[in-house]
RNA sequence: GUGGUCGUAGCUCAACGGUAGAGCCCUGGUUUGUGGUACCAGUUGUUGUGGGUUCGAAUCCCAUCGACCACCCCA
């Protein structure tokens, strides 16, 4: 049969397989934003990638580009409409309103979901992403607002990123309303304003005064230095718990439409990557979709791609090494017995052991745990059986350990 | 959705109208029990796919699929 009548072995575009390295890192992910967003209280919940298609369509929820061009909606075999949830922002808020009166607030949650957006992929977007999810529900107080940024604050630390390494900028939409009331700004004057605030750093500064102008707003009314109260004030409470690289920008606008108060991007200050790594910020009239009780929520959303880009720019990805801390290699078929019950001695120990069946020479055998990247490898055969003698030997250093059998669990558990 | 660059061996790439190549990897051997360094030998393939132009196409043209980059949007 010719290689033309078989399955491409390629993933569904825009979408990646996770082989052992990347699933590795992945996990590394996951347990770093579990162990921060736990340190500060928040419960991790779980929901289904599937939604009614309607939960996005409500007026006002969501960025229409997203909706009618970037979801992933079928009709199912009942007649129903389905969409692959593009975020989770819309289920998180729906699973709260359904079970308000049972839940206490301030109510904080996590969760680590796969989103899909059907859209072209490029560096740092894919059709498929997972993203963490803070949220903070039930509060008003501007000390929700920076404890959500602390998290995120706290995260890109727990990643080995330095203060320096990135910028959290905050905005906030009801500046913008104040100016638009303040220079009578009509509401689709007023939503231009708000895109060429979102395109203020894509263009020259006097591109930007240009058709700042032309909308009828001085320039002087941008000026960083009069930042708004609530921001000032989510900024001087971050600077009490530790953050000092919180500062006002008011192009920082954020593509929803539920964004109620003060947004925030974290920026890389990489001059190679130079652009909002996630984000997030206040949305306080999201669950009026549900029904009328008012019930405030400020939280944010950080992709694993976009922060994998940052973490490799940075040199701070971590190397993988496999989950598997010995190889135990067969040295004739003979052997395999021996090795299987060493192994499963060692298993009981708590070591991490996998076993070559001896269908290969023994430097094949050797080859495959260095490709597996397992760090040790330890050679099970006559001599070895006979002597009660065996070599742990570290396949990055090549350093070899001389032990009898009794002192093999102690060398592993110690390494 | 718009514009640009590019698809050649498992991987990274060369050949740019005239017989498809290199390095790495892989297989076997030097070494019938010790990889990553050495030496020898060997397999790499409908040049993404489908049309067209030509005596002749990996090379030029069209379409399509895919990758990358910049927009739009956003993580």
């Amino acid at each position: 049969m010719s290689k033309k009548d078989k399955l491409s072995t390629e993933a569904y575009k825009g979408v990646r397989d996770f082989y052992p390295e990347d699933q590795a890192f992945f996990n590394y992910l996951c347990h770093a934003c579990q162990s921060v967003a736990e340190r500060f209280g928040y419960a991790e919940y779980h929901a289904s990638i599937l939604e009614p298609a309607e939960l996005y369509k409500a007026k006002g929820a969501e960025s229409e580009e997203i909706v009618n061009e970037q979801t992933y909606t079928f009709v199912d075999r009942g007649g129903r409409e389905v969409t692959l949830r593009p975020e989770m922002t819309p289920t998180v808020a729906r699973m709260v309103a359904a079970k308000r009166r049972e839940l206490g607030f301030p109510l904080r949650l996590f969760s680590i979901p796969n989103v899909f957006r059907y859209e072209r992929p490029q560096r740092g977007r894919l059709r498929e992403h997972w993203q963490l999810n803070v949220d903070i529900f039930g509060s008003r107080s501007l000390s929700a607002d920076a404890e959500v940024i602390a998290v995120a604050h706290a995260l890109m630390l727990q990643l080995g990123a330095k203060e320096s390494d990135f910028t959290i900028k905050l905005g906030s939409r009801a500046f913008i309303d104040e100016l638009a009331k303040k220079y009578s700004l009509a509401p689709d004057v007023a939503k231009l304003f708000t895109q060429l605030l979102d395109r203020r750093a894509k263009m020259p500064a006097e591109e930007f005064e240009e058709k700042l102008s032309e909308l009828g707003i001085p320039n002087e009314a941008l000026s960083p230095a009069d930042l708004p109260s609530d921001v000032g004030e989510i900024i001087s409470l971050l600077k009490e718990s530790g953050v000092t690289n919180a500062e006002f920008d008011p192009s920082i606008v954020r593509g929803f439409n539920y964004y109620t108060g003060v947004v925030f991007e974290i920026f890389d200050t990489h001059p190679e990557n130079n652009r909002a790594l996630f984000g997030g910020g206040r949305y306080d009239n999201l669950t009026e979709l549900f029904d009328d009780e008012p019930l405030p929520g400020v939280g944010f959303g950080m992709g694993d791609v976009t922060i994998q880009n940052f973490l490799e720019l940075r040199g701070l990805k971590p190397a993988y090494v496999s989950a598997a801390t010995l190889y135990l290699a067969t040295a004739s078929p003979e052997a395999l017995p021996h090795t299987t019950a060493m192994a499963e001695e060692l298993r009981k120990n708590n070591i991490n052991v996998a076993v070559d069946f001896g269908e290969k020479k023994l430097g094949e055998q050797i080859k495959t745990a260095a490709k597996q990247h397992i760090p040790y490898l330890m050679v099970v055969g006559a001599d070895e059986i006979a002597s009660g003698n065996f070599v742990a030997r570290n396949l990055d250093t090549g350093e070899e350990t001389k032990l009898t059998q009794n002192e093999i669990v102690s060398f592993f558990n110690n390494n």
